[in-house]
DNA sequence: ATGTATACAATTGCATACAACATAAGGCTG
DNA sequence: CAGCCTTATGTTGTATGCAATTGTATACAT
């Protein structure tokens, strides 16, 4: 029943050197327990306990709980009370399409503008890639390399707005439960694109790195 | 000096008809307050005099303020000091560039999935907007009716995360200023663009409507 | 005169306490 | 026995008070 809320509270705190806030703590360590799938969409929050578990007060959890509302990841059900969202088939739906015609923008705009310090920043990365998977690396190690890639393709948008919305995506997507980066099948097809991707960039060729 | 908060507060009374929390209340004031350009980008506010001069505690202010630093329209400063978000030039840029993507997506989206009543209702929507251009109606009327037209584009196009950013963009808009809708060549222009997207979206046609 | 250190003022961050509301259970009445 | 009203409990919303950090001003030393 209860939840291992020290695990979770110790990888923020080296993560960030514990020198956020108590309700920005607390925001990733929500996060990072409905990631885990220790909280499962649906579930009800009530702020008593939470803070109780977590060992802080009710104000900066609060606070962490109006973040996270701004961003869906938690709603307000019948009658005020919280629980983390629930995503209608729909949704899901929507998320995949919006997340692919952002990322298709996002590699437009990298293969158009990336500088050629950029470029290489990314080249090196899918080089790196490349290496994990003919190594056969952990899951986690070619999600944590496969997460780079996509970042430095944000990044070299030069658009923090699309950047900020993708990243929100990802955090939403944590509501569908754990990923699917650990199918063998996938991994190869996701090569495959990202050396296409890369390459269209390299080239500087928009709709091919859209497409 | 001192902003006439009773106007913003009263006008988001009659529009929500006093039926929302003291945060979720003072979240709106703030935004209007910056909309009208009462509170300009880089105003340092201060929890204590807001607090005052609303008439209301700092627990939901400081809630309505976490809401709006997560949708980046309020930033911390040095210090941690609060202040109203400034864009940067690039940033300006960006705002827009995702905003035509997003909203070429949306018209794409309503074009090929829209339902007949939803094409019915759009189709209502751009008569009305003509008439009220041909009437010479007031600027306010037309931003209205613009919006009214481009919000039926976001609900046919059948994805939330889609209108919830497309919403959020507007929101962070609102942090250049007073939009550019009252100049009468603009006008002119929308129209056409108006009927272009509305005839795509009546023939099916994606392509046609997200260009 | 300038640079630095120290003390003070102000503001944010957090915790506790109280009020209002919704919910559910139990008793009373028809 | 069923339905409704009352009451009790738990949860959210709001207010106030305190602690800690930061910015600033002043005084002193170089």
């Amino acid at each position: 029943m209860s939840i291992d809320w020290a695990k979770h509270s110790l990888a923020v705190s080296q993560r960030y050197s514990d020198s956020l806030s108590a309700s920005r703590h607390i925001r990733h360590v929500l996060l990072a327990a409905i990631t885990a799938g220790d909280i499962m969409p649906g579930t009800r929050l009530t702020e008593t306990e939470l803070g109780k578990q977590l060992g802080f007060s009710r104000t900066p959890l609060r606070e962490a709980i109006a973040a996270l509302k701004a961003e869906g990841i938690i709603e307000t059900g019948e009658g005020g009370s919280l629980q983390v969202r629930v995503l209608a088939y729909q949704d899901i739906h929507a998320l995949y399409e919006m997340r692919a015609t952002l990322e298709g923008m996002a590699a437009r705009l990298a293969a158009t503008g990336a500088s050629p310090a950029e470029k290489l920043f990314i080249n090196e990365i899918r080089i790196n890639e490349t290496q994990l998977i003919n190594s056969q690396a952990s899951a986690a190690a070619l999600a944590q390399i496969n997460s780079k890639f996509h970042h430095g393709i944000y990044l070299a948008s030069h658009n923090g707005f699309l950047t900020e919305a993708l990243d929100r995506l990802s955090r939403t997507m944590v509501l569908l439960g754990p990923t699917a980066y650990s199918l063998p099948a996938r991994i190869q097809e996701i090569a495959l694109e990202h050396d296409s991707i890369n390459e269209a960039i390299q080239a500087g060729h928009g709709d091919d790195a859209e497409a």
